[in-house]
DNA sequence: CTGAAAGCGCTTACAG
DNA sequence: CTGAAAGCGCTTACAG
């Protein structure tokens, strides 16, 4: 295993220099002759070469690895931005790189170093959170998409969807639905996602006449957005009002919730009824009291290395809201 | 962001070689004076110095990089295997690159020689598919762990579960609890594991006094272990003869053969029960209704590494079978 | 105890 | 149209 075909190789076979092969296997055919072009082609057919990515990254100072530091891969949507992007960046010819921060800022910071040690080509940030090195990452201006959150340092190239309309459209549903209690619950230590999604909610339910102590608020702690939900959910079905139609900002708060609300011997639908936004497959399947607005993820990995490619180019990149789906 | 600080620039602020940064860096310390020591040790803290990985990749043929070859990140448990995996490789200073095959051999096959090319140290694969290039893999000897199927092209250091002891357990309590009419379902093109849970069910239910022909045997076809789960439901319930009792050898599935049994009007449990092998925290909240044999998957990636270091020390790996809870 | 030198595989002005 | 040479950052015999 320790052995690479190097360019080397395949010069002697075909009788010319390195720089000669070097340079056909970058595509620069016109620059040599028709017939060392096909020696040089066949050669490297014979031997079976492939250029070695190691070598190529320290002469360029850039690898073709591209980082992507996600804050929890055990949130399936996540998992979905995660493996989509993963397959948007091979096809591109890129290799994915996986840092798991678990939302802690030293850890974030660990993976931006190592990863600028690596000389990855490209980051991107799946809800990161503020720390030093991304304002140094910000400052530096190297090529970043930031996804599902913005960037909480400064701004940059953004990947999601807008939170605020997503929001305001279930407080349409709910209004339209002619519910009168709606609540929202949402996590305590809150991205630019899940506040724009809340403010959006009641901005909506002010315009059509609702006061705002007529609307339940309840943030939940926890370190998954289950037991931020379960929690929140204690408080909610504990009041004076019980809420007859809740948003949830995320398909895991709303299980948390549920789970809740049946130990409260709630009915949902019925009693109550419950949408969140996230919309991830598995909600057919486990959760087919929850309405959803859908999040695309699915389709986020082509849209980041898209991101990506136009930064590379030089173009700029402000942002890409994508359409999500509900009912 | 093209300017790394190397071995030079601190070699020339401490007035020494490169050589003898290199050896200092590499923790070489009693090869040279303590007073040089201090002063090279300074020099780094100056000017920040970290190793690039890049150009000690290619010096040594080998990087830090180790190649997470998986089936389907979509999937929860890989989804964990992946995560637990990522945080334990960080805290062995190793940078994991995540390749998902979506079950497919060319895919394998095109990451397992992009892998190569990059010059991984090791290989984790979760649920590898028999491929051309397994089989090269198999074959060079590089450091490789297998993880929840074994090798299917050879054998190869394991990581996983005691999947026919697992099968059996369930039968074991089935028949403890007086069902009658037991049911298996399992994916139609199924892996080593699936196999062996099936196997195990079946013997010890045997064992215990069924007939083969009195054991409803189902499998799926479909693209998810869902889809799969709710294939096979169909022709479970659909029969002359309704289970009272059903392994399921995924959660998914089990969500799948829910999702049906829902559909035919089915209480569960009460009608029948449902018990899985994998046992993902999920259940707790969106599947109350299903027993699990309860893989440890958040520790494999423990283990995977501590089985990679043995490899990479020249120790010899065979396999390491986790223990699971059931009940 | 320390350094000069070669080389890992590659790219890229530069000279011819 | 082609090649010799330098250099990306590192490690490692080898010589002193």
């Amino acid at each position: 295993m320790r052995e690479y075909i190097s360019l080397a190789t395949v010069a002697a076979r075909a009788g010319v220099s390195v720089s000669t092969v070097s340079r056909i296997v970058n595509g620069e055919m016109r620059r040599a002759s028709p017939a060392t072009v096909a020696r040089v082609l066949d050669a490297i057919e014979a031997v079976g070469y492939r250029p070695n990515p190691v070598g190529r990254a320290l002469q360029r100072g850039q690898s073709q690895l591209v980082a992507m530091i996600a804050a929890n891969l055990d949130n399936p949507a996540m998992a979905t931005i995660a493996s989509s992007t993963e397959a948007a960046l091979r096809e591109a010819g890129y290799v994915m790189v996986l840092c798991d921060t678990h939302d802690r800022p030293e850890l974030q910071d660990e993976y931006l170093y190592a990863m600028r040690a690596q000389m990855v080509c490209g980051y991107v940030l799946v809800a990161a959170v503020p720390s030093r090195g991304l304002s140094e990452l910000s400052a530096s201006g190297a090529p970043t998409v930031f996804v599902s959150r913005r960037n909480p340092v400064g701004n940059g190239p953004f990947v999601g969807i807008d939170d605020c309309a997503a929001g305001a459209a279930v407080a349409d549903y709910f209004a339209n639905l002619g519910r009168r209690v709606p609540a929202v619950v949402f996590p305590r230590l809150g991205s630019s996602a899940s506040r724009d999604r809340v403010s959006g909610f009641l901005a909506k339910l002010r315009e059509r006449g609702w006061s705002d102590k007529a609307i339940i608020q309840a943030d939940g702690e926890g370190r998954s957005h289950l037991q931020v939900g379960y929690n929140a959910g204690a408080r909610i079905f504990g009041g004076s009002d019980t809420p007859d139609s809740i948003l949830c900002v995320s398909d895991q708060i709303a299980y948390g919730v549920n789970r809740r609300a049946l130990e409260r011997g709630l009915k949902i639908p019925g009693d109550c009824d419950i949408v969140s936004i996230d919309g991830t497959p598995l909600n057919q399947w486990v959760a087919p009291w929850l309405k959803s607005i859908e999040i695309p993820y699915a389709v986020y990995g082509a849209e980041i290395v898209a991101g990506l490619q136009l930064i590379w180019r030089g173009e700029s990149f402000g942002e890409r809201l994508l359409p999500y789906k509900f009912g």
